[in-house]
DNA sequence: GCCAACGTTGGC
DNA sequence: GCCAACGTTGGC
């Protein structure tokens, strides 16, 4: 089993909205990034456990976890001409972007912060701490998720 | 294939 | 809103 973090805007989509929604199972669509696409089609697997990380934000952190419950599958939001994430290169034929299905397990009762998380030393190596690190998902370790789940 | 210009991400 | 650090585009 692996482990990811993977960021959205909460103003986009938040943990409450995932937890909310029915089945609590979303779609996460919108990745426009060839790096981020093929991490989804080649490494993610059913079963994998991602942290959800608000970005862009008031108080940019991780908020949670979930589950990813769907090999990658076409993005239909590529498609749609009304779509903010619309690419007219997608061909349904021959699709561009993927996506997978995630599914809500767990709320923090506390936002764990990037401040929090930057003065954590044991995570100093985490991708998402990087410098210039623009991925929306990232994979953790699972030493990184245990020290992480432990600041909780 | 190079690279300048441009667009995006995301913390601050 | 600023800006660093990317990624993408397109002319050559």
């Amino acid at each position: 089993m692996q482990r990811w973090l993977m960021k959205s805007e909460p103003s986009d989509f938040c943990i409450d909205d995932l937890m909310k929604c029915p089945k609590q199972t979303e779609p996460w669509d919108g990745i426009r990034n060839y790096q981020v696409r093929n991490t989804m089609r080649d490494d993610m697997k059913i079963g994998d456990q991602a942290f959800f990380y608000h970005s862009s934000c008031k108080e940019p952190g991780i908020v949670g976890i979930m589950e990813i419950v769907s090999q990658a599958y076409a993005d239909p939001t590529a498609f749609d001409p009304v779509h903010k994430h619309f690419d007219p290169k997608s061909d349904p034929d021959n699709p561009r972007w993927l996506l997978v299905d995630v599914r809500f397990k767990e709320k923090f009762e506390k936002i764990l912060t990037l401040t929090e998380l930057r003065t954590n030393k044991s995570l100093a190596a985490m991708r998402l701490l990087q410098r210039g690190c623009r991925l929306s998902i990232t994979p953790v370790s699972q030493r990184e998720w245990k020290a992480i789940v432990q600041m909780g």
